[in-house]
DNA sequence: CTGTTAGCGCGTTCAA
DNA sequence: TTGAACGCGCTAACAG
């Protein structure tokens, strides 16, 4: 707890009989300086522990920091803008540190997109980088230059392995499945069945993120349920009417089905097609807190949705890049969000305060 | 998108027509101001967004804030101490900008104790004050001397209302005691039996606290669950061979409830005993993520604890004081915490991040 | 009441 | 190769 004496490039200077200028240089190894000089400044540096002072680095240097976020396109009040609030809050508050973030949006279920939006992301030399990655040859790719450049980025949202981030945020998508199927089977009885939605997409990581929740929910099943039925309706998530067809059919098939899930964040759409069917779900999971979702949680419709803090790991994504490139800070590889449950009684407290 | 233009103090004097000087002295409204020179630095300051260069603050400033944290004497581990981790937390951001925080304590059962710390802290001459307010007119005599020296203060976990309090970070109890009485008759049928097990304490606040959310329990009880019957086992929470008894005594009569609840983090005292007599009940809950709970919700003695954050608490309350007494910036003067819902297959994420 | 000014620690230019 | 000097934006002391 002692006080250590912050020492000062003038300090410094003194200490080595030369000026402060000399020592800048060999600091940064800039310029010409003398053997004797640099001998004479490193010996002084050995002995103290010199800790530059980081207001003064960043009134002087006019230096600018540009930290890209390399995200998928997103709608309002779809998952992605969540996040970016977050990004943006942090955004805020690092403004006056001279740093600025930079936005490069790919569609996420284009691997062509998401190639492009990494060569753009590399002309622009940012600082450090922020990236939600979605195929994983690809990122590996982009990751490969940033390493060789040495810029420093995080993973957000899906982890992609062995790649030298920095850190990695998200939630730990299997036993988040796992607990979901722990709370749909709350009142299981033998002869339970369920019906699982599923969507329809290409091979992307955000699919392999929902198939881990799907591991973790069947996990649970597995475990603690014998003889349950499963169903199974596969929607596109991208035409209603189309999906309002395969659930049509199915609950015409199947109408004694009262419990279900969904891995993704549109439950909605089958919230949707409930209510407007009044069919009546004794049990009805999802993720995120969209707009849409919250209300048809708060009618009572669909009973849990859980939650992963998109704006939270925006925003410390965000931070982290910051502390590092402009404090030189380092911090702990991985954090897991909270998986958050969140029910009719909660709901409010949570969208209230979305963007911590 | 527009990246608009960094105002300094300079422009603004020009804009405005007066001196740097002057600016600074109504934006820290500090010396004395002419009001006409006042109203045209205001007007001006309205009509631009006027950010400061937090690295000239901190490089220049020599000023040093203090912010004086009253709370209860915590030991390691329980819900005080993790308060104080959040505010150790921001006291180390807030560092850099020569913010001091202090922490004077008091015994959360004495109004004695809480007056003396109500004393030392008003000659400590702090920049602000955040407190963990206990008993109301005792509260009341330190929040009138902070008014009218214009000290901003902010109330933590407990609110008392009408005192002019910058801020009430907290958790709303009667909403989590209602919660907590939705899960608990999850599998409600008519004819069970729950006991509720009750502190013995004197009138404090935190006592007011448990109040609401009993209250809130009850509340969903009489709206959906007739015919209950509710036990009440009275705990004292300081000797535990004393209690044992008590529970022995209550255990021996009706052997048959297998469902409580505590309205304080001092469930552990019930999961242990039920856990040393090997009495497994189907619905056991309780609050806060206390390292006895915790391990008690993992062996499945415990089933649920809803958790309030205290980490976060604490470091939103001395952030928002620092905003408030370094930046001038104000913010909304109520912040409900979410409710989280912690069981055993999510609580390890919980603790991972509880210092968020 | 108000304007001026000297730093804060560091980066950078410019003479020497 | 080096030192001196200026400026980044802001605070606070000082002189008027």
């Amino acid at each position: 707890m002692m006080k250590e004496k912050q020492y000062t490039i003038k300090d410094i200077a003194n200490m080595a009989g030369v000026s402060t200028g000399t020592v800048d240089r060999v600091l940064h190894n800039r310029g010409e300086v003398s053997e004797t000089s640099k001998k004479k400044v490193q010996e002084v540096l050995e002995e103290i522990h010199y800790r530059p002072n980081m207001f003064a680095i960043g009134l002087a240097g006019k230096k600018k920091y540009l930290i890209c976020c390399l995200i998928p396109k997103y709608q309002p009040n779809d998952y992605w803008y969540f996040v970016a609030q977050g990004i943006q809050q942090a955004a805020e508050e690092l403004n006056a540190f001279n740093v600025k973030t930079e936005y490069i949006y790919y569609n996420h279920s284009s691997v062509e997109s998401y190639c492009n939006a990494g060569k753009v992301l590399l002309t622009r030399k940012p600082d450090a980088v922020l990236i939600a990655p979605n195929f994983r040859k690809e990122t590996l790719q982009i990751t490969q230059v940033l390493n060789e450049q040495q810029i420093p980025f995080t993973f957000i949202d899906v982890n992609i392995e062995d790649t030298g981030a920095m850190m990695y945020i998200g939630q730990d998508s299997f036993q988040s499945g796992y607990i979901a199927g722990k709370i749909l089977m709350n009142d299981y009885t033998r002869d339970k069945e369920i019906v699982l939605f599923i969507s329809e997409y290409d091979q992307n990581s955000f699919e392999v993120q929902m198939q881990r929740r799907l591991e973790g929910f069947m996990k649970y099943l597995s475990d603690k349920c014998d003889h349950l039925i499963i169903h199974e309706v596969k929607l596109k998530g991208e035409n209603y009417n189309e999906d309002k067809q395969a659930l049509a059919r199915f609950f015409k098939e199947h109408p004694q089905v009262k419990m279900g899930i969904s891995f993704n964040s549109r439950i909605y759409q089958v919230g949707k097609f409930l209510e407007e069917n009044k069919i009546r779900f004794s049990g009805l999971i999802g993720y995120d807190l969209l707009p849409q979702n919250v209300e048809l949680l708060e009618k009572g419709i669909v009973t849990l949705l859980i939650g992963q803090r998109p704006g939270l790991q925006g925003y410390c994504a965000t931070k982290v890049l910051a502390d590092k490139i402009v404090f030189k800070r380092d911090i702990s590889p991985m954090k897991y969000m909270p998986i958050d449950l969140i029910i009719k009684e909660n709901i409010k407290y949570y969208v209230e305060s979305y963007n911590l």
